[in-house]
DNA sequence: ATGAAAGCGCTAACAA
DNA sequence: TTGTTAGCGCTTTCAT
């Protein structure tokens, strides 16, 4: 591997200071620069296979040009077109995004979070929207840039880009209510996350509006075995005689599906599922899934325009960039069955 | 924002020189200083809450901590498990990945790569398989390190990390086979991944040892569009009567059921399919997909560890890695239909 | 418009 | 065992 040519180098065989190379090189000091020398630099660099090393001009400008991203779990689905959005905004830029799964632990979190300062990153973007404990506080008093994105700030002054969860949830009740039915029961994510809050107190909100009962039961996560385990508590436990289920997200709908089908029940027929998110392939469960679809990827591209925003101009854009949901219906939601399918 | 505190800082408060600070920091060289000196220097780094500035050391060193890793696209749900699975290897090593996607062009597969050499990744992870006009051979020649993952490097000499694709598509034909199907097609994925090859060789190699008829058809994409598309022109104007579907990967066997469905044809009382990887979520569509199980996260692990070996201790422990793949049969294959459905 | 020189923060070779 | 020195490759003042 023939070691790779510096900028001194291009300087040489253009003939110039690798100061003026330098400048002829970068677009917001090439007007400084003659241009008839500034080609001269140019053809010398093109003839080298010049490649400037990003690390040492970060070193000398103290900016890595690297976004971190703090995200949950990659194999949610939610995450990748939102990680693609992000990208969409932050490559045309020129910056790169490291991407770090925390899988709901504080400590891994905390871990992650440390080591993206340590390479300096510029700024970053949080997928992950604890409550208490979380480290977005202590990034905001260390002066640290950042971006909320798919989860509010909850206290912490950093600009959000989210869904208007609250109306998805209110157009799913409408709907179920639209089709008879009177007793739906909600399965909220964990509390932890602002956005099963939203959406839980949406949900009675909306019921206690159209004069229904709605009952709220709490998923310790955002999964399908967490979705089956409650739902299997509502159909055995609970006693409330629900015919339709407003699930908190996607997988927890599909948790509800498994319930279901494992206790003889069949969907929409004797209860009816709406999820959250619109994830990938919803389309093709059995049955395709009625949800609320979210902009995932624009809500990617809204974070990294927010949080660029604020590191190349220093403004803030907006606080709270909230993007417009619609409830896709398909075959999940029926009529309200007539006769209750539990006890 | 408070400066952060540099090693000299660390030093200062210590009362040691800053390359004995150094040093001290430095697991590797943490023995060539006194004990009792380490302990002060560490206290000072934690009294000031010093944070290695890694672009510095990364300067000085000549190497990022971090790798790139090329994929088409994050959204194709295979991809996930396997960024997890190289994340979960590279990160105890202190490596951190950069995923960029090249959505199949190889214009930005150039751009991208360029970005990642001029970051001073310390290696790459191919997971995009083109044949000829890739960049990994050019990367070769760069003496730059680099493995593959679920693709073979065709060619060039670089490690790989894949499933056992050919042994997954005989379990698909031989468990075709004893359900009596005997006219089968193979939808294969875009001749320039290597995957593609693999398999449609397979599937016409099964087929000849068990003395049934297979056709080959080629999709476009790796895609539930190429994969509809593909099937209703087997459908309409082949004149090929399958009685069952072996498809390139999950994606394009969901094509084949959206086909399916638009032609009023059932599966699998009609036609079965089988699909390739068992992405997540396959067990819900509508039938649940019979498909073949790949390790994704495995491979993501053994495709890292082989890059840091050769990274750290300059050793090439395996030039090939091959992962054995399972059948899974859910529900969407069934005995043959006795009637042809399709002219 | 260009050259000179300094320095970002760190580590590695060399001395002591 | 510790201090000294130099320099990774780049940008950016300051001079000219």
């Amino acid at each position: 591997m023939t070691p790779r040519a510096t900028i001194a180098d291009v300087a040489r065989v253009a003939g110039v200071h690798p100061g003026t190379a330098s400048r002829a090189l970068n677009r917001k000091t090439e007007g400084q620069v003659n241009t008839e020398t500034a080609g001269r630099v140019r053809a010398a660099a093109k003839q080298l296979g010049y490649i400037p090393n990003s690390i040492a001009r970060g070193l000398r400008t103290s900016s890595s040009m690297t976004i971190g991203v703090i995200i949950p779990d990659l194999t949610n689905p939610i995450f990748p077109p939102i990680v693609r959005g992000i990208d969409s905004h932050l490559a045309p830029h020129g910056y790169s995004a490291v991407i770090v799964n925390t899988d709901g632990s504080d400590a891994t979190e905390r871990l992650v979070f440390e080591s993206l300062v340590q390479r300096q990153v510029d700024g970053f973007i949080f997928a992950t929207g604890h409550s208490g404990h979380s480290i977005a506080g202590e990034a905001y008093e260390r002066g640290i840039r950042a971006v909320m994105v798919n989860r509010d700030s909850r206290g912490v002054p950093f600009p959000a880009a989210v869904g208007d969860d609250a109306h998805g949830i209110r157009q799913s009740v409408e709907h179920l209510h639209q089709l008879g039915h009177r007793r739906i029961a909600h399965i909220a994510g964990p509390p932890t996350f602002s956005t099963s809050q939203v959406r839980a107190e949406a949900f009675v909100a909306a019921c206690a509006d159209l004069r229904i009962q709605g009952e709220v039961f709490r998923a310790p996560a955002y999964s399908v075995e967490a979705g089956q385990t409650v739902m299997d508590a509502v159909l055995e436990q609970s006693g409330f005689p629900a015919t339709a289920v407003v699930a908190g997200n996607d997988l927890l709908a599909l948790g509800v599906y498994h319930s279901l089908r494992m206790h003889g029940l069949r969907c929409p027929d004797d209860v009816s599922v709406i999820g959250f998110n619109d994830m990938p392939f919803a389309g093709d469960f059995q049955p395709p899934m009625t949800t609320v679809r979210t902009p995932h990827f624009e809500l990617g591209v809204e974070s990294a325009r927010l949080l660029l925003n604020q590191i190349e101009n220093s403004v803030l854009t907006a606080l709270r960039v909230v993007l417009p949901v619609d409830l896709i219906v398909r075959a999940s939601t029926g009529p309200a069955a007539e006769n209750i399918a539990f006890s």
